[in-house]
DNA sequence: GCCGTTTTCGGCCCGACTGTTTTCAGTCG
């Protein structure tokens, strides 16, 4: 079982514990554990071999060894068992919200409920509002959740929830009574996907703000309205939290609620450190608590009157986070080692290398390409349309490639456009870890972007043996590993790959790997990059663009470039053409 | 079950909101 198979029954435990009432601190062992061994930048049989597993933050002794029993025998006896005496409609029922372990656990107790279509008949009946602590609200709002649970466990796109998200901001910062507002939350983060939006106000006068929410025009749902905080749904399904803050707590809410809650917690560690208590409220000193403990959250003053995030964080000595680094993943440490790195942006862009034309399945022309790239002001812009094998994309005999590579080089001699075109090919990996092209074709390219489109689910052994193939293959140009794992956001999975290898093999044979960015994709995975950036990987951030449109695309990978630590000059294409064109060899 | 600059026991974030309650439990973030 690897890493992430583990990580899943672990996350399984923690569920089927809260499920039977256990020690809510030791349920959240389980859920840490689970998330640490998700986070693992390191292998876990090499952690299990050198016994460093323990050494993992989150993970002790009870649980290194339940782990290895896992890693060893896909087996393990209190899984098995909590499993055996727990009836798996119950795991269902915690999805549904508003209905958390408590509830399932009395109406299966009380009722014998074991399934989501037993629960459904129990609300029905009336026999759910009948017992102690619930009513009839509660069925009729549970009724409600189930039909609707697909619809409200949905998470969307990045970009999806920005095309509402930001809008709204402006309104809501737009309303007189509002002094600052942001969108905080895993959006802030900037995570490939949103499961919902967390917008923090500062103002003395919340209630106006609930009512500009509440009675919002693309409001479908009001499902909490407070008096400082409110919740809705839009038609898209996606939900929004408005809290409203008194001014002077503004930059305490809006750190607290972009989290992650890893980050809160290893800041919140770090300011008890110095003496301090940090919440959302403010920085507190922990002698002061009990006293303060007496006043209302709200009229609680902070020993630091903060105007930005930065001065947060300096009052506990560490460089100014940015938001797209608090996950937890050691940014507090390298912060206060004055060691993050200074993250790639949009200005460092200077080009890309993956983009299709109307020669295969592009929509806009080598020459409509060529003039958006001179008005987004890039200084090149490489083409690399499909190969043969990608019929289905209308991928290039060797002869229309070549013939294509002819017009490039001749568009570059007319002068008609500032920018340097580029003369590559989207190569497709064969099942074999093959190349699509002949060697003698490839090397008479400017470089190759090699991707793998059919067979995407081969076993893990295979897809990487392809991979990792295709790797090594000798040519005399440069390659660039696309689309590492051509998963589709909340549509199609990773194909199964050891990231690790692959990344390891880039690193000896100087391969670049792509960010793909399409929004569906953003592939390889932001967790992944630091490690790459460490061993020496480099990036290209590739729009992947099928028509003029997609080339601005690419600031939807620089977003997560910057969330995987990833610095300019690890990025290929931020450098200027003539470094470009000295790495290919085309001076 | 994890963790340790209060260190091998005793903590582990805590406040807003809802729906049921008559002072609180459960859920969520």
């Amino acid at each position: 079982m690897d890493a992430r198979a583990i990580a899943e029954v672990l996350e399984e435990i923690g569920q089927l514990l809260e499920l039977k009432g256990e020690n809510p601190f030791k349920i959240r062992a389980y859920q840490n554990g689970a998330r640490a061994l998700e986070s693992l930048d390191e292998d876990l049989g090499t952690l299990i071999a050198e016994e460093r597993l323990g050494e993992v933050k989150g993970i002790g002794k009870a649980l290194v060894d339940k782990i290895t029993k896992l890693y060893q025998t896909d087996q393990l006896d209190l899984y098995d068992q909590l499993r055996a005496e727990t009836p798996q409609g119950l795991l269902l029922m915690l999805e549904i919200p508003g209905f958390g372990p408590k509830k399932v656990r009395k109406v299966h107790e009380a009722l014998g409920v074991t399934s989501i279509e037993e629960l459904t008949v129990a609300c029905e009946d009336g026999r759910l509002a009948a017992l102690p602590g619930m009513g009839e609200k509660t069925a009729q709002k549970l009724l409600k959740a189930i039909e609707m649970r697909e619809q409200y466990n949905q998470r969307h796109l990045w970009v999806d929830a920005a095309a509402l998200a930001l809008p709204l901001l402006e309104q809501l910062r737009a309303l007189p009574a509002v002094q600052r507002a942001e969108v905080a939350g895993s959006f802030r983060r900037k995570m490939e996907t949103v499961g919902d939006l967390d917008f923090i106000a500062a103002s003395d006068e919340p209630a106006p703000i609930m009512e500009w929410l509440v009675q919002h025009p693309e409001v479908a749902e009001v499902t909490a309205h407070g008096e400082t905080k409110s919740s809705v749904r839009f038609s898209t399904g996606l939900q929004a939290d408005l809290r409203v803050v008194p001014p002077h707590q503004f930059v305490f809410a809006l750190h607290h609620f972009t989290g992650s809650k890893d980050h809160n917690v290893a800041m919140r560690q770090r300011a008890l450190a110095q003496g301090l208590s940090l919440s959302e409220w403010g920085l507190f000193p922990t002698d002061e608590a009990e006293k303060a403990q007496e006043l209302a959250p709200r009229a609680r003053k902070s020993v630091i009157a903060a105007q930005s995030e930065a001065d947060l964080f300096e009052a506990l000595k560490l460089a100014h986070i940015p938001p797209e680094l608090r996950e937890g993943r050691g940014e507090i440490e390298a912060a206060e080692r004055g060691e993050l790195p200074r993250l790639v942006q949009d200005a460092d862009l200077r080009g890309a290398f993956h983009n299709h034309t109307t020669a295969s399945d592009g929509r806009a022309t080598l020459e409509e390409m060529a003039a958006k790239a001179d008005a987004l002001g890039w200084e090149y812009l490489g083409l690399a349309d499909h190969s043969k094998s990608s019929w289905q994309a209308h991928g290039l005999e060797p002869e229309r490639l070549l013939a294509q590579v002819e017009a490039i080089r001749e568009l570059n001699a007319s002068g008609r456009f500032k920018v340097r075109l580029l003369a590559g090919s989207e190569v497709d990996i064969l099942t074999d870890g093959a190349l699509d092209f002949p060697d003698e074709v490839l090397n008479q390219l400017d470089y190759i972007v090699m991707s793998v489109h059919q067979a995407m689910t081969q076993d893990e052994a295979t897809y990487n043996a392809r991979v990792l193939r295709a790797i090594r293959h000798p040519l005399q140009v440069r390659k660039i590993l696309g689309h590492m794992t051509g998963r589709l956001l909340l549509r199609r999975e990773p194909s199964r790959v050891d990231h690790l290898k692959v990344i390891e093999a880039a690193a000896e044979e100087g391969v670049v790997i792509e960010l793909n960015a399409n929004p569906w994709r953003l592939d390889m995975d932001w967790r992944w990059w630091r490690t790459a950036q460490e061993k020496g990987v480099r990036c290209a951030i590739n729009p992947d663009a099928h028509n003029t449109e997609g080339l601005e695309h690419v600031v939807d990978g620089l977003r997560v470039a910057r969330k995987g630590w990833l610095r300019a000059e690890t990025v290929v294409n931020t450098w200027s053409v003539a470094d470009v064109l000295a790495w290919l060899g085309r001076s």
